[in-house]
DNA sequence: CTTATTCGGATAATTAATATCCGAATTATA
DNA sequence: TATAATTCGGATATTAATTATCCGAATAAG
């Protein structure tokens, strides 16, 4: 049991577009560059954020990413079920219905509590990560870094960011 | 982000060593061909609880497993430690130390904000599991069963659960 | 209209999960 | 007591999922 990496990408990649002043965004090889990643591979999280509707991208010359949302309205559970999926991570294969003892799909209008009592763990964790936005993040990341970092983070964004174009890829 | 289906059969299998009389054990073989499972993928799950102290062995003929505890001590979230292991599914790479404004080690006594979000939710889910009991089902199972079920699956286990001798493997 | 730039979907390489086999240990029987 | 049958335990192939990469489609600037 275990997610995906691209996971802490994505997150990491939409807390660094929600620092970005308005109107202004990154490109996918930027994001790589800023976290040392490879860029094909970022490319792809990118991707599937934007497919979401998390994102939104543009395409061409000065294309790029930009947030789709106001920060409080992106959740590290958005993230995740984009890039990971939503699927179930627990998979009921019904085996109460084999063998020699095996219910008859007949007898088995309620659910098997064993799957139950899994999907009502993985809807805490859902609703965990529910709870976290990008703004909440945001606002730790300024109480905890030291001033010269952010600085730093400052002057690189005003380097790379460039103003998008309007389409719509 | 998938739990392996190991789980699911572990957890069937034990719940079903909880039903058998005081003393008495199934083997490996037996428990596979009750839940029309794979022999041997189904022993390796067994290995893995008997690991983990949930289920006693014994070796040789007669041999075969029982649980080694009350079945109130044993919760979901024992069993998907034993056979899934306790890792974190969320992995902190620590990128934020990456790339051109990466932070330096000594700036990172404070852990990553988006790993501690991802802890909790993981956390949310364990504290799920871990409260529902192998006792909390079997009460479930007889409640919900069929009289007639309960008669077939209580026949046979009177036929294939085996006294088991005292050895430790 | 041509060219440079960027995203999007399709394609390989690697790792983890799934399924299987053989050897070590134990007990019952002769 | 020796032998043989039985069963668990760790090591080994196979399959699926994750990770990483490449090339074509679309857009804007010159």
């Amino acid at each position: 049991m275990q997610i995906s990496k691209g996971v802490e990408w994505a997150v990491h990649a939409a807390a660094l577009l929600n620092g970005l002043p308005s109107g202004r965004g990154l490109k996918a090889e930027a994001l790589a560059r800023y976290h040392g990643v490879p860029a094909p591979y970022m490319a792809k999280q990118m991707q599937a954020m934007s497919k979401a509707g998390i994102i939104r991208s543009s395409r061409g010359a000065h294309g790029g990413y930009r947030l789709a949302k106001p920060a409080e309205q992106i959740t590290l559970w958005d993230i995740t079920a984009a890039v990971d999926g939503k699927g179930q991570a627990f998979r009921c294969t019904e085996i109460r219905q084999n063998g020699p003892c095996g219910l008859k799909p007949e007898d088995c209008r309620r659910p098997c509590q064993i799957a139950v009592a899994f999907a009502r763990a993985e809807q805490a964790f859902r609703d965990s990560l529910a709870a976290v936005s990008l703004a909440d993040l945001a606002g730790q990341v300024l109480n905890d870094s030291e001033p010269g970092h952010l600085l730093a983070m400052m002057n690189w964004l005003n380097a790379e960011a460039e103003p998008l174009s309007d389409n719509r890829a």
